[in-house]
DNA sequence: CATTTAAAAGACGATCGGTCTATAAAATGC
DNA sequence: GCATTTTATAGACCGATCGTCTTTTAAATG
């Protein structure tokens, strides 16, 4: 529980750097985890910090501003993620469009894990974008940019001419299903996008 | 401009109630647009009431709470999309795969025209719902059933048995494409998504 | 040991959402 | 004709939240 979290004392922290980033480390978990529930503008900066058992002197300490916080997060979010994609999509003993039906699964247990209340940090932003700065859209651009190369990458083993079209067709479509499986609180949304895309790229 | 708007004087109104429901039609169009642009906690009320240029006991007065609003908000969406689609999908003159498109073709010149800055106020909601009344869910839900209702009875037209399968592939993805064209501002990611649907429900 | 540094801490002021009372003017009924 | 009711406008008020900013604290440094 909250009571094993070793609070930081007050002062200048001792020289040893090692145990001493858990303070921001913990505002990033906690920050990735409420984006990918609720989004920017309805995660309120008291209630994470309440989570986080951060002060808010020090938020302001580590990050210049809640968007400032926003932007590491995202990057944090497709780190995270980026390494789900390469752990699935290049597993050499796979068949490539197994590869991308075993990402699925795993994303099915995930969502289902989190009882269907987390979805997508970036298409969560995504939705958001009017509200935030701009440099919002380049970074969340980015990160679909990279996912999108990256099951070019593996799709390049099943039709090296289509490979791109499809990787950007299933990332669109990818988080509208996203967007309906916490609709329907369903992994069936998800299923049923990869049938279709799956019957997509296999026909003749 | 906002000096054209017949403004509402105090006291209670006369009996004719034809052009004295302004008010409330006024709300609820502004509420529409916000929703479809900034989503449900972004659009603070008073940024909305400054728009329709009403007072907030007069809000307060005709909807018992935001929430109760955003209701209100999600059938008149509903309707105005209901009608969009029946415009598009039922049209006889033309193939049912043509009148799809006709209506992708609409929806690019309506992004366009808002500049990619208003997406899908279901797309939206749909991403908020952490934080809303399980209301939603159940009217959101009802929405989208509703749309691919609209599309399997046109999609029958071109084979009865996949119809309703391809209807919900269309709409789940459907969303997503919304989200990513307001993400690039450029209609290219919905055509990329009707080329898709397009090749996914001529393959043999 | 005085000063600097690094991080925690929380008070403060502005803004906003929701509540709620007052106000105003037409309708209604006696 | 007038008191009362009805209908909608109007905005003050209060509590919560956000971002700002100064103070505090303790270790490092010279």
């Amino acid at each position: 529980m909250t009571s094993m979290v070793q609070q930081r004392r007050r002062g200048r922290p001792p020289k040893s750097n090692d145990g001493y980033s858990l303070t921001r480390q913990r505002l990033i978990r906690e920050g990735v985890a409420a984006l990918t529930e609720k989004g920017f503008v309805a995660s309120g900066l008291e209630e994470l910090l309440t989570r986080a058992q951060v002060p808010k002197g020090s938020f302001y300490y580590y990050f210049s501003s809640k968007e400032a916080f926003g932007l590491v997060l995202i990057d944090a979010y497709a780190a995270y993620f980026n390494a789900k994609l390469d752990r699935w999509l290049k597993e050499e003993k796979t068949e490539p469009v197994e590869r991308l039906q075993n990402f699925i699964g795993d994303a099915c247990q995930g969502m289902e894990r989190h009882g269907f209340r987390r979805g997508c940090l970036v298409g969560n932003l995504g939705q958001e974008l009017v509200a935030l700065p701009d440099e919002y859209r380049t970074a969340l651009r980015d990160v679909m940019r990279g996912w999108e190369e990256r099951l070019t990458a593996c799709l390049l083993l099943v039709d090296p001419i289509r490979a791109c079209d499809w990787a950007r067709f299933f990332w669109t479509g990818w988080e509208g299903a996203v967007l309906r499986a916490r609709l329907e609180r369903s992994a069936a949304p998800l299923r049923d996008f990869e049938d279709g895309f799956i019957r997509l790229i296999l026909a003749p």
